[in-house]
DNA sequence: GTGAAAGCGCTAACAT
DNA sequence: ATGTTAGCGCTTTCAC
């Protein structure tokens, strides 16, 4: 088991050491007034005792912490993974670590009124910054800065970092409707995600721009997950006259698309064409088109942008765009509707 | 942009509210003997102004934080995610809430020696406990209950949740060697990890029990990673005899595999056996033998070990050994080897 | 170059 | 039912 001793503290080191916790602090912060021969003392003692530094205390003295903090609902979810890879990245390159706050679920952190106090929780105290995720709230009251990724609000008052969710819908389905498909199924996010509603609208816009008319049991509503996905795809597979593509609004939902299709023998990408948005997993493998990953792009640069808001320097805008792009992993066979 | 206001501290509260800060603070923490109209007072006071607790200064005096901190090297890996999905679950059953502290990179964090240090850093401050994954210590010291995830060490002084390594790849050897193969390649992972080592072990003695003598040449070096894979694929596939199977020692290895046969147009599993270990990713749509899932169950049992320790009771014993097993996705050909 | 002392915001006795 | 007060471990003036 584990050692029971009671905590190491700053006074122990001090005292040991024969000398004032003033001393130890210099040492520890590496401030140069300090004998190097006193500093190498307390060194050693600090080795010896196995001290180590209290960061809530630390925290509520200093005003540099070297810590940003990320706010997420849950950390298990395909976005939220990703996310994450892109700020562990843009940490990993810094002087910087991380602290990802999360409740571990949705419905503990209950909305917009609890996000603020999260904020508050780590950027008061803990960290030099924070990254919020797809926040409701318009507005946040905080003392260090705040970058959000994919917020609710289309302008927030706060910096921002997007994705082209429209345009690359609407880049998604010029490449479907090039290879020549009438009939393009949606599976749709969840609806109150921005993002996922203005993927619809990428869809819809395309296919009227096109001449082609909206037919809604095209349209399946998901929720981001492959196990909705799994029902949607059924439902639009099984239509009398179904689909000869699917626009999945996200990778999750084409995992979903994949699945039903190898159960129902029908291939990809040669009987169907099968679009992803995002391209989290390992999909890219899988005989899907995508649009290229950018959430943990996103997660890359909010991060960034956080920093230089910590180290002081001013952002060139408030809201940044990442830009979508199709990426194609194994070409569709061109579609000829046989209608 | 955000307010840049002072932050709103209790002693502002209990100022505008007309009380003491010790009512304050019994109204934050759900005390009972106070009187229900002060409280209510307090409480839109609160609201007024937008006030949230410390969390460092809380943490400094109070016993229970109701936190629970997690440990990595990067949170990027797919090892890391599996094991935070894992640990993200069990808290969302909870009462606690999750830190998940990372320096971004293995290199940053150094090794055995900073762990100590990020073990107290949380533990002694912040945390009512923590998990640490793939420790190389052998011994911790903290005041707050611990969980080792993987550890190097084989029975580590603190509890530990491992995987059935070895046992695991016996099965996956014995399921291979039932199918007829004769001639089975390896792609080991990153040889420091005494998970690897086993898994080897369990490659090198399933052949001996078969009477299959060892050839070195079918055991390529890996180190968990997609990338290294595809070389190691490359190299095993293009030997004068090359293997009819191929155990990978984790998914990220499986999958580098899939891609060469792809590129190479060998088809899995029709041409060539494939199982991996662990199951991570969405390997299992494609084709591949996997032993199941078992790392984020790890993260899952460790934490909800870890709060059993946290709210004092204790643990049966103090390693947890997590089954492995086979299951089979897309049932390989029965193969007979040609020579 | 070093020490003494004043808090940071909070909780937990101890009073009243 | 509420107020007073003593720290938690640390950094930071301000002395010496």
């Amino acid at each position: 088991m584990q050692k029971k001793k009671r905590t190491v503290t700053i006074q122990d080191v001090a005292k040991t050491a024969g000398v004032s916790v003033s001393t130890v602090s210099r040492v520890l912060n590496g401030k140069v007034d300090v004998a190097s021969d006193t500093k190498d003392r307390i060194h050693s003692v600090i080795d010896d005792l196995g001290y180590t530094t209290n960061l809530a205390a630390r925290s509520m003295r200093s005003q540099k912490k070297n810590l940003v903090g990320l706010i997420m609902p849950e950390i298990a979810n395909p976005f939220a993974v990703e996310v994450m890879k892109g700020v562990n990245r843009a940490i990993a390159e810094s002087e910087f670590d991380l602290l990802v706050y999360t409740t571990g679920n949705v419905r503990k952190s209950g909305q917009a009124s609890h996000e603020q106090k999260y904020v508050s929780l780590l950027n008061n105290s803990l960290t030099d910054g924070v990254i919020i995720v797809a926040p409701m709230a318009s507005e946040f009251s905080t003392d260090a800065p705040i970058v959000s990724i994919d917020p609710h609000i289309n302008t927030p008052n706060y910096p921002s970092v997007h994705a082209t969710n429209y345009q690359g819908a609407l880049s998604a389905m010029e490449y479907l409707l090039g290879l020549g498909h009438k009939r393009i199924g949606f599976i749709s996010g969840r609806p109150e995600l921005e993002s996922s509603n203005r993927r619809l609208k990428g869809y819809r816009d395309a296919l009227e721009k096109a001449g082609i008319p909206v037919d809604e049991k095209l349209i399946a509503s998901g929720d981001y997950t492959t196990e909705t996905s799994v029902t949607c795809a059924q439902e639009l597979l099984s239509l009398d006259n179904p689909p000869t593509a699917i626009f999945a609004s996200n990778d999750q939902t084409a995992m979903g698309v994949f699945h039903v299709a190898e159960e129902l023998g029908i291939r990809i990408p040669e009987d169907l064409s099968v679009i992803g948005f995002d391209n989290i997993s390992e999909s890219k493998y899988m005989g899907l088109t995508t649009v290229d990953q950018f959430i943990s792009e996103m997660g890359y640069v909010a991060t960034q942008r956080l920093i230089k808001l910590i180290i002081g320097e001013s952002l060139d805008a408030q809201t940044y765009r990442m830009q979508t792009q199709i990426v194609i992993r194994n070409s569709c066979k061109k579609y000829v509707d046989v209608a």
